[in-house]
DNA sequence: TTCGTTGCAAATGTTTTGCACCTGA
DNA sequence: TCAGGTGCAAAACATTTGCAACGAA
């Protein structure tokens, strides 16, 4: 694999940010730095990244991917008013795969887990977080 | 809501496969006795009889979703080489919600796990399940 | 020089929607 | 009657891809 400046910059900008950006919105940061720069080079450069391991595809089913830089294993938090995708601080939770496991008939390799709920700030803009 | 010979038939279907169809599936199969039926129809409903939860909508991270006609909290297998989606008959894990509680400044609902591997089927076909 | 990478634009695949017509209550 | 449901086709949306030009080694 070649380097390549557009490549490299991407992944500088996923590693400043905590949150879990979509493609959409890696492009349109990036194209402050390289205003020329195309979707498809995004996503094509998002998906060898997550390919050999270098960043975390999340589908967390809001209509789109977003991006981790992060790829130790950690579970996340979806908030279903916002939409934003958070990390969670927890403590391991892997032994339900030995749970899952148990009279499966095929292989179980991992899991991924989605907490959703409200988000600290949607539960202040209104009270009553339905 | 109204009755819909078309939402019934739908439901029918739905409720007769306990693998987890897509809506192309369910479209393919409502076909037989609604040659005419759209797939906007069929899209309309999933998202209606989901809304109102009385079928699950599952998001697996394969391109389209998949409709589950069981309601009650159950967790999913998706095999990573036929994409098939399984239930899983396993103990509980919904302690995890409580562990993931703990220090959020959130509120956290429910959770969503999926179990990714190899199904019985796959590892059949070829010994060395890669 | 060579092959990986890019920008662009067109294509893909899934899902949604506008609208006129139909249908259940 | 009339709100809700349907079929159809077009649109929307996220993502992928073909291709000629570009760039790194």
């Amino acid at each position: 694999m070649n380097y390549s400046r557009q490549r490299e910059s991407i992944k500088d900008f996923l590693s400043t940010r905590k949150d879990h950006p979509t493609a959409d919105t890696i492009y349109m940061n990036i194209r402050k730095q390289f205003p020329n720069i195309s979707l498809g080079t995004i996503y094509r450069n998002l998906n060898l990244l997550s390919d050999i391991g270098e960043i975390t595809r999340l589908t967390t089913g809001d209509g789109c991917d977003h991006y981790d830089f992060n790829t130790v294993p950690h579970n996340h938090f979806v908030c279903t008013r916002c939409h934003s995708v958070l990390d969670l601080e927890m403590d391991s939770i892997d032994d339900i795969v030995e749970v899952a496991r148990k009279n499966f008939p095929g292989r179980i390799d991992r899991h991924c887990t989605y907490f959703y709920g409200i988000c600290a700030e949607c539960m202040d803009t209104s009270e009553e977080a339905s």
